[in-house]
DNA sequence: ACTTAGCACTCAGGAGACAGGAGTGCCAGG
DNA sequence: CCTGGCACTCCTGTCTCCTGAGTGCTAAGT
């Protein structure tokens, strides 16, 4: 149905679109590639083209340009990933070196993959529900009230105030606190609910109501809490070209956290580069922009997901090296701290 | 030199403008606002006007436009900071009440000043240098590795993860935990530096030179690092027709930490509402945006600054009045903390 | 001295008209 | 199945013209 040929002009026609963003005509593809026929037969190759979906003209008498479908085409069969150079990998390498926390691998990466690619990048932090509890550290702050401090193997940090119903003294704090890194260190935070709810049995009665305190805001806080932030960056590098209905919609998009959320939610398999092209997206005002994303995390289980976001008129092979090498490297930074 | 009509016509052109975005003639100005003289006599007054600088004619046969200067002498003489009605400022506090920690309460502050502004948000974190010592926290992680935990009085927690010299005892972690926080306990972080200078002599020769490492990664990842973040939302409600040069210029400047940094840092007085007008801002590319700044913080004393920035067309007095109204709930709501 | 009416002038912006050109579809011949 | 040729479409830029908003100036009125 789609001869070789065929799908060498739609190759071109995606190339050449991409780095000119202008549609492309018969005579022009003959020239800058060298296929061995005249601009008639493209023409030819091209109406077949555009009558499975993949191509469209713009007006009557302009040429070409690539529909989503002519994108997923491309991607999915007639493209691969491009590696990164030398250079640029060890441009990422020292670029991330730096980081003293975890907001700042985040930031850093954010910035490194809207640099490289160009686009607006897209980080989600690491999802605490698959990351495991290193330490919890308990400070009195007053007489009644507490900070919790939990910390995970990824680096990740999440505090809050705890009112007591009771005051509290020294020594029931390092109590509690040595129970809880006992039962808790090392524990998913996925399972964490389950193990605390057989705690109040091993607290001494006379501190239960505190203690009962301190695990429910454990629980509610820390675990129940899987509102994964996202934060993206490079919003500088759209293009209002790119996007008909202007900027606006986009910036508004990318505002949104659950918005955001979701966009990254629905994208499939975290081990491999993931493209979602236009309309595939399923958020209102993203449609003529396109998604490439990956997951990452420390170790061989990715803990969450980042990429980048730019009109469907992007060169996808490079966008999809630069995400899988940044994703790598940050889990790397991740496995380490 | 500028009698009462002739503020007045500024007045009337500068509220027109705002709202319309329109360049505002004299016949407009008689019919909108009831100033009981004829259109020519405004012209007559719009002729000094300009001749004084404070308004332009974008070209010979349009009305007029304020100049920075308009809006400067707008904003010192002619107008107040408009008070936000009862509903806003109870949505404020409903929406401060919920957040849980300090990451939480920039991002809702972001969120909320863009919203009742209609303009892009401007927060910075609450700087570290200002405040004080609450508790520190070390964490054993392997043999010859600690997390150290600092936290502020604003509720801002600082982690690092120290690399020793040489292996650690658990005994002496809590030596140096104490230690710690026995003399750093309350104190301003600004102070922090010249009271570890003495602590090595408190420290047992064994142990030294662990210890040594641990004083330095305080000092200077901690202290002298007063890199403090800003950050920003609401970039949807950015206009293209505001800027003449697109919204690319603007946004750039926005991603850059450093620039923003600047911005802030070179309002005056924290204790008021400052606003910059245009060229004002001595950041290339925010030469058609205005800022609205003032500073905020638990107590008494500011601890950092917070604003809006919108095209130099914004309408001044609303905007003054939500911003000083943020900055008041945030400043209880860090006090509360 | 200030205000006002009248008037000529300027100029941005929109509507038409027009030419040029890029690109197409189709057909007939190799 | 490919190709050259050709008529056709329609975007784009340019030019002109016109209109209307808005001005500055002058002379007269208070």
């Amino acid at each position: 149905m789609l001869d070789d040929r065929k799908l060498a002009v739609l190759r071109a026609i995606v190339e050449d679109f991409v780095s000119s963003g202008e549609p492309v005509g018969s005579k022009a593809l003959v020239d800058r590639h060298n296929l061995d026929v005249s601009p008639a037969t493209i023409r030819n190759d091209m109406a077949v083209l555009e009558e499975q979906g993949f191509i469209v003209q713009p007006h009557t008498s302009a040429g070409r340009i690539p529909t989503d479908q002519g994108y997923r085409l491309f991607v999915d069969r007639l493209s691969g990933i491009k590696p990164l150079s030398g250079a640029e990998r060890r441009a990422i390498e020292t670029f991330l070196m730096g980081a003293y926390d975890l907001d700042d691998v985040v930031m850093r990466t954010v910035r490194l993959l809207a640099q490289l690619t160009r686009q607006v990048a897209v980080v989600q932090y690491p999802s605490l529900s698959r990351s495991t509890v290193r330490h919890i550290e308990l400070v009195p702050l007053a007489d009644r009230r507490l900070l919790l401090i939990l910390i995970t193997d990824t680096g990740r940090v999440e505090q809050r105030v705890v009112d007591l119903p009771a005051s509290i003294g020294d020594e029931s704090v390092t109590q509690l606190r040595a129970l809880l890194n006992a039962c808790l260190d090392g524990r998913r935070l996925a399972d964490v609910a389950a193990v605390i709810a057989d705690l109040p049995e091993r607290v001494e009665p006379g501190e239960r109501v505190n203690a009962a305190a301190v695990f429910s805001v454990i629980v509610e806080t820390l675990v129940d809490r899987n509102e994964e932030r996202v934060v993206f960056g490079g919003a500088a590098n759209l293009t209002p070209a790119d996007f008909s209905r202007g900027l606006h919609e986009v910036l508004e998009a990318l505002e949104e956290q659950v918005v955001l959320m979701r966009l990254l939610g629905d994208s499939g398999d975290l081990a491999v580069v993931t493209v979602r092209i236009g309309a595939e997206n399923q958020v209102q005002g993203l449609r003529s922009a396109s998604l490439v994303t990956t997951g990452y995390g420390a170790g061989e289980q990715s803990l969450a997901r980042l990429g980048v976001l730019g009109p469907t008129r992007m060169d996808y092979p490079t966008a999809m090296g630069a995400v899988r090498a940044v994703a790598r490297y940050v889990g790397q930074i991740l496995a380490e701290s």
